[in-house]
DNA sequence: CCAAAACATCGACGCTCGTCAATGTTTGTG
DNA sequence: CACAAACATTGACGAGCGTCGATGTTTTGG
């Protein structure tokens, strides 16, 4: 089955204005929240940090989950929820799974929380 | 006491850089962690939209106690929390309290998220 | 086909969070 | 001074979240 059906960050992109530009509806308040959510942790931006920063842009959760001193199952868990978040993106090659940062979708929510 | 001790939001965008740029302390995870939580949340999102909507760009509780449909109480603690972030600051005016975004806090919010 | 490696999923446990009713505090008014 | 209005604070409850050990699934290698 494909992945890319509801990536709620490119909905929330699409939809949605700034913060200050108008009164963010209800809807649009709990999707907001929820992909915020999903950045409010330390160990998830820790993460997306490490995959930003690791060769060629993508990493592996074997390459993760030592320094980030969690458990393998605790790691998965929070790459699934930044994944879900539209925020990560999977793509498993033989064993490994590897896990990249989907272009644009950072800036895609920055841009929901700045003023201009 | 100066309530003006520990903006979370000045620390963090005086001190860090961008997630994508290099890999963030696990101290500065947990402090732009909490900052985010602040904002990750409806109601809260809602807030700030309606302050920022509001005459003057100032709103005080019972502006938005109804529109939120939220017992007071609750709305209050929303705005508390963030005014410790260093997202809204508060001036009480008589029996008032008048809450306002504070200048730049969400762009700065926003810079730590971006790529660029 | 069997064993090992890399992840994902499950179940369970504490802890935090959002919410409210009740109560406390401060300010303005008669 | 007494009363009301506008908020803040407290205490309590249920729901959700982060974490782990244990187990399941898939792929590679012999």
């Amino acid at each position: 089955m494909p992945v890319a059906e509801l990536l709620p960050l490119r909905d929330l992109a699409a939809c949605c204005a700034p913060i200050t530009r108008e009164i963010i509806s209800e809807l649009d308040a709990g999707r907001l929240a929820r992909t915020l959510k999903a950045v409010a942790d330390p160990a998830r931006l820790r993460l997306i940090s490490m995959v930003a920063a690791h060769e060629d842009g993508e990493a592996c959760v074997c390459d993760l989950t030592e320094p980030l001193e969690l458990s393998q199952p605790t790691v998965s868990h929070h790459l699934k929820v930044l994944v879900e978040s539209g925020i990560l993106s999977r793509s498993k090659r033989g064993t490994w799974a590897y896990y990249t940062i989907v272009p644009g979708s950072l800036d895609s929510l920055a841009g929901l929380l700045a003023t201009v």
